[in-house]
DNA sequence: GATAAAATACCAACATATTGGGATTGTCCG
DNA sequence: CGGACAATCCCAATATGTTGGTATTTTATC
């Protein structure tokens, strides 16, 4: 299930959570959160991971360069305001509080595709993935097999299949799942 | 349970999903996310709402001023970046990106004082929300009944009345408005 | 072409949830 | 005092989900 790790590393509890949220719905589990950059020893400890770090941190971090190179992670910059991209050799890439959904993403899919290889997806099949949407929106076994014309045995199969996959059997942790891999709308 | 209803108006999905999750957890619901400021028609329907917009849209806003306060919202204004506080009337309040999180709590606790007094708190009962929590949280009508020193009798008449009162059937449906509800930890 | 995975389908037994009743005890408030 | 409501308990019938099997066909990949 999961894809990657991260560290969210910026002093606005906003950027946190915003950033957070964001990552979740990638599949992307953070590690820690913190207001500002850490000892040798805990930043030593970071491997393959997507580091997110307020671009004011960009000398701070710069002294643990060869360390976080070392062990793989990916450093990206946040600008909040004013775009002046000065040239920090410690971050990869760099994101802007304006960026639009899909900006922010490509740059999370590039470091996810430097971990995993391949693009950023679950474990589950597409059939599986259809059905789990259809369980979180909170259909029956009988209704979901009607709407996709399958056997009501099928759906069954299937959703034994989701639940030994993902490790969660009971029908609000699939919900839950489901409403943080945006596969449900889950405003309002 | 709800202490309030909110809109979020700002370009950027960093500050839309952080201040969202800041708002949450404060027990407030969102209505709308909005990237930019909506037609005529619905900020007329916007009422006793905290607003939380991007400060760039303040013109835009000021347009609609006199219906806002006539409906009686709050609006705050977003700065991102510079803190060049001009003054537009159109604003109650000032949050900054990079404020801490008492400091955004404060502002947020000054509008639900002003809202609590006029609005009516949840129609569930204490015993009913308890129970809806457990639901959400996957456990069964039996485990809910040895969990709380009830017969499951009890708690299936708890259920019915959950059902009826917020007239949601499917437990992935009590499970999503518990999770916006805050009675879930939703995130991890 | 063999192998693996996905998608499909079935059965039986058991566990849980839902529905539609009915009923008692306390508390708060007008 | 009486009404409204919260909290508790019970039953029976039906619906739905879960578990542990087995089995065929198609599709992708090496």
């Amino acid at each position: 299930m999961q894809t990657g790790t991260s560290v969210i590393i910026h002093p606005s509890p906003i950027i946190q959570q915003g950033i957070k949220s964001i990552l979740l719905s990638r599949n992307i589990s953070i590690t820690e959160i913190l207001n500002e950059i850490p000892e040798f020893v805990v930043v030593s400890q970071w491997k393959d991971m997507l580091i997110l770090a307020d671009k004011r941190f960009g000398d701070e971090l710069t002294k643990h360069a060869r360390i976080l190179k070392k062990n793989g992670n990916t450093v990206i910059g946040i600008f909040t305001g004013e775009i002046i991209h000065a040239k920090d050799t410690i971050f990869d890439d760099m994101i802007c509080i304006d960026d639009n959904m899909d900006h922010l993403l490509s740059k999370i899919n590039g470091y996810l595709f430097r971990v995993t290889g391949t693009k950023s997806d679950s474990q589950l099949s597409v059939r599986e993935t259809e059905i789990l949407k259809m369980v979180a929106q909170g259909f029956s076994n009988k209704q979901i097999a009607v709407q996709l014309f399958l056997s009501i045995h099928t759906v069954i199969t299937h959703r034994k299949n989701i639940t030994s996959k993902l490790g969660i059997k009971s029908i609000p942790g699939l919900t839950l799942y489901a409403a943080l891999n945006n596969l449900v709308d889950f405003q309002r």
